[in-house]
DNA sequence: TCTTTTAGATG
DNA sequence: CTGTATGCG
DNA sequence: CATCTAAAAGACCGCATACAG
């Protein structure tokens, strides 16, 4: 896949990661892509920044000028970012991780959200402490929600939408620990589906809280079957997952080693979007997947190592959504409608 | 993620 | 305001 | 004891905070 594009700015603070979803009809009905912000890098090699720690000081080998690539950095957005158009009628939904409101406005969050314009945006990571009230979100989107951690900055999931919705709720019912879960989790009820934003739990250096992230799991896959069970569920943010293993650059060597890529993050995953036939639930659709069923492509590089010049990332964002019975048709001739118009997008670039 | 250090197996 | 340190990812 | 190798340990970037001077 060629290099030109790549998320926004920021992941998961460590990174960046950015997802779309188009949702056919008036009122929200089906069907999504997704697309990533373009490119174009900042060959500033801005080193003296970094107030480090004195230690032994070391050598620092003043790397100079920068390779020029047309990777984006992790410290500033594209100039010039550009979305396909939105078809009319439709209802565009996308998600990022910030990783911190503060530093992604300075970053150029705003050149992003006027090219994306979507009808509902899902950040995560957002680090705020209050309801921000800054007049660019708000002139945008009438209504907002944000889920706001009690740990300071930490964490903070929110859904900015031009559509209201018919109820709101930040919980997720059945948690034993449900101050662990505020900042992670907004659902909004609209009145043709469910719309959830999260930032799920990260398994943590060293899989040290992968057993939070699993409880995690638990009651999620719960609480989005119980909704299903009333209307559509599309369900979208930063998941903390590489579904499998073509969606990170080293599959192998992650393995049961890094959050994000364990047998118990994936195989918890995996029955979110296809529940196990005794529980005769219905599938969920991982949209991007689904339309470049072999491309590898991520939403995700760390900030260390030079891993966003590497192309070394991982697919950890995206919208997934629920298909039903009756939704089905108008679900396939959107979906095929929306990937021919993405195909033809993708290779006019 | 990548490099260096440490521990451990082998002969 | 600068520098150092911590937590988190 | 010398040598190879596999596992463990650091260092790594960046955001945001707290605190010392």
């Amino acid at each position: 896949m060629p290099p030109k594009r790549a998320a926004a700015s920021k992941r998961k603070l460590e990174e960046d990661s950015e997802s779309e979803v188009d949702a056919a009809t008036s009122k929200f009905a089906s069907d999504a892509s997704d697309s990533d912000a373009p490119s174009t890098s900042k060959p500033k090699a801005k080193k003296a920044k970094t107030t480090k720690a004195p230690k032994a000081a070391k050598p620092k080998p003043a790397k100079a000028a920068k390779p020029i690539n047309d990777q984006p950095t992790n410290k500033t957005l594209p100039d010039e970012i550009q979305f396909p158009a939105k078809n009319e009628g439709c209802v565009r939904i996308a998600t990022w991780n910030i990783c911190g409101l503060a530093a992604a406005q300075k970053k150029g969050f705003k050149h992003y959200m006027e090219a994306e314009d979507a009808d509902v945006l899902i950040l995560t990571e957002t680090k705020v402490n209050n309801d921000p009230v800054d007049p660019m979100l708000t002139n945008r989107y009438p209504h907002r929600y944000w889920s706001i951690s009690d740990k300071k900055t930490y964490s903070g999931t929110a859904i900015l939408s031009k559509i209201k919705p018919l109820s709101v709720d930040y919980t997720l019912p059945g948690h034993p620990d449900p101050k662990s879960i505020k900042g992670r989790i907004v659902t909004l009820e609209f009145e043709s589906l469910y719309l959830i934003g999260t930032y799920v739990v990260n398994a943590g250096t060293g899989l040290k809280t992968l057993d939070a992230k699993n409880e995690w799991n638990k009651h999620f896959t719960t609480y989005i079957r119980d909704l299903d069970r009333k209307k559509p569920v599309i369900w979208g943010g930063d998941l903390n997952v590489a579904p499998t293993e073509i969606d990170l650059a080293n599959p192998k060597t992650n393995w049961n080693k890094t959050p994000g890529y364990t047998e118990a993050e994936t195989r918890a995953f995996a029955e979110i979007l296809t529940p196990p036939e005794k529980e005769g639930a219905k599938p969920m659709i991982d949209t991007w997947r689904k339309m470049h069923p072999e491309t590898r492509h991520y939403t995700y590089f760390s900030y260390r190592f030079n891993c966003r010049e590497k192309g070394l990332g991982w697919r950890l964002d995206t919208c997934k959504f629920f298909i039903f019975v009756i939704w089905h048709s108008l679900i396939l001739i959107s979906l095929f409608l929306l990937v021919v118009g993405i195909l033809l997008w993708w290779n006019m670039r």
